[in-house]
DNA sequence: CGGTGTTCTGAAAACGTTTTCAATATGTTA
DNA sequence: TAACATATTGAAAACGTTTTCAGAACACCG
């Protein structure tokens, strides 16, 4: 049913309709007035023979390619695919387009991808996490409509949207010390992550805080580094059992890895949450099919990658959009228990 | 580091290399004998001036878009996000690039990607799982390079890449059969989705196959329907509960409904697999994390997408690619328990 | 040496739009 | 009614490539 290889140019829609091309091109894209009568010839006329844009030619003349690149790190990765889902939505209805590549965690891969995007002539950039040296990410925002989502940057604020990590590391620390814990074990991910993805060690820090503002002194048997897998949740268990060091409570920096933790512990017959409670962060979706179900951190995924795809078509049209910090909640489910 | 927004064009290099512009191009895209030492101009100059081609010139002359269009059901569905991943590994290394759309499993939403798509002027499709008519299916393969994954058509063999979903969850149901169980509860997807996922009605049939071929009569009261979704597996438990009708297994027709029907055997006290076996399809990375640790029937949606990636892009060149069909295979884990 | 192929090469014509520029028509004001 | 804006229009020039078409240069063959 659709055309599919379209050959109709805006030349046969003008001598159907009787008019100039320059006059075509007026109507479809709306940009001065044309006489309703010829505006509507020119609409039958397009209607008739139905006409689609040649994409390539419009960007080349007009220097716009109505796209926007979208850098993720891991395609597949649950939290980062629920912002991609948001930017999506966020883009829907609008004449904007994504186009998407991914980085998988490696700098070179990284790099070349944003070439590839750049190459691609996108009209702005949304950076999904990453490592990418601050310094260069400046240098093309000022060249370029860009929005980092899920990082936190000190020297572009205006750029980046993100989760107050520290505080909703912060109230889930107190949380579980409310509940009556007092050896809390923390995983964190691995110290060369830790010096790009900065919001996790953000939400190290709001755990470390927490424990300071009760008088506890955290204690660095009870930390651990993962790789945000779901396996490095298990070996970070084997880990924490074989320091010797008792706890009563583990909160891991992200729920795949909790997920992993779970599965050790269960190897170990030992139980959630009746002999150790566990807490996550992000609510991914299967979080709530955990058995049991999981309390975790909920980052707003969606809502962040809705907000991003506003800001920079914002951007595009020359705003400079404010952009709020977004707050983690807590969301309270049955994988904690009252420390007896 | 990067040139942004490179400005330098072939001409610039032209007369920098003091040769025409044709000769940059067919220097540039190796299209012509070009003398080693005016290449070697050429080259330099490229290099001195950063240059990067615009790709929409480029497109608009050759009528080529080096694009490849994948169509999706569902970013951020564990098993489509594999085949993306293996699309895109596919691709790499290639001079082609994926641009994803999202059809949100509602016809009309997928509809209008493809069109978006062909706006874009794609040199070729990948679509993954989708519910659009076969003839449309048809009229497009006409035109274009197109390849499905994770679909069986009957009318178009040659373009479907896919698992032999019959055979696997024939495979299942004698595993469970031979583990003793003979009271086999299935939860396939509603109608309406089985009327075009047709794999997912061809694992309903291995599974009835299974049963017949042992001598025993499917039990329309051990069938329950649910969208594919985590909590229609809750919702298929309690179905199944309160049809009275005993089972000691269940096999759910994809991993995530899996998850929920885990949940509600929790929820009600019944241990998996002591209670209850529990088997489900796909092997989703979440899978091996589940507790406890899901047995399931691996898709290799991996290689799958890079199949896919590899055959539209032999089709581009003129080929027809021999497509051979995957096999999933049994991964046997801890959720099935023989029966007493 | 004259013909006959091969390489190489540049001019120029696409590719399908948008946008500038100038002209014409239409109205409005005094 | 003159004078001047203001809409409306078409011709033509971009936009940056690829590709066709010829010509030029060169080597090879008999």
């Amino acid at each position: 049913m659709p055309n599919i290889e379209s050959r109709v140019t805006i030349l046969d829609i003008a001598e159907k309709a009787n008019v100039s091309p320059s006059t075509v091109s007026r109507v479809l894209r709306n940009s001065a007035g044309v006489a309703q009568q010829k505006r509507d010839a020119v609409m039958q006329a397009v209607a008739e023979l139905d006409y689609r844009p040649n994409i390539f030619a419009q960007s080349l003349a007009s220097g716009q390619s109505m796209t926007i690149g979208v850098l993720t790190q891991n395609f597949g990765s649950p939290f980062y695919d629920g912002i991609l889902q948001g930017i999506l939505q966020g883009m829907e209805e609008t004449d904007y387009w994504p186009i998407f590549a991914d980085g998988r965690w490696q700098p070179a891969v990284e790099r070349q991808a944003l070439e590839m995007l750049l190459d691609r002539r996108v009209d702005g950039i949304i950076l999904v996490g990453g490592q990418m040296a601050e310094s260069l990410l400046q240098e093309i925002a000022a060249e370029l409509p860009l929005i980092v989502v899920a990082r936190e940057l000190k020297t572009m604020p205006h750029h980046c949207l993100f989760v107050d990590n520290f505080q909703a590391a912060y109230d889930i620390t107190r949380y579980l010390l409310s509940m009556g814990h007092r050896d809390i074990a923390h995983i964190t991910a691995t110290v060369e992550y830790r010096a790009s993805v900065d919001d996790i060690f953000r939400r190290y820090e709001g755990y470390r805080q927490a424990l300071l503002d009760v008088g506890l002194e955290p204690d660095p048997r009870l930390l651990v580094e993962g790789n945000l897998q779901q396996q490095s949740g298990v070996l970070a268990v084997e880990m924490l059992m074989s320091r010797g060091r008792p706890f009563s409570a583990i909160f891991a920096t992200n729920d795949q890895m909790s997920f992993g933790v779970r599965l050790a512990l269960y190897r170990r017959g030992i139980r959630v949450p009746e002999d150790v409670s566990l807490v996550g962060f992000d609510d991914e979706s299967s979080a709530a099919y955990m058995v049991p179900p999981l309390t975790t951190a909920r980052q707003p995924g969606l809502e962040m990658g809705q907000a991003a795809a506003r800001a920079v078509l914002e951007m595009i049209q020359g705003k400079s959009p404010q952009l709020s910090v977004f707050k983690a909640e807590l969301v309270v489910r049955e994988s904690v228990a009252r420390h007896r």
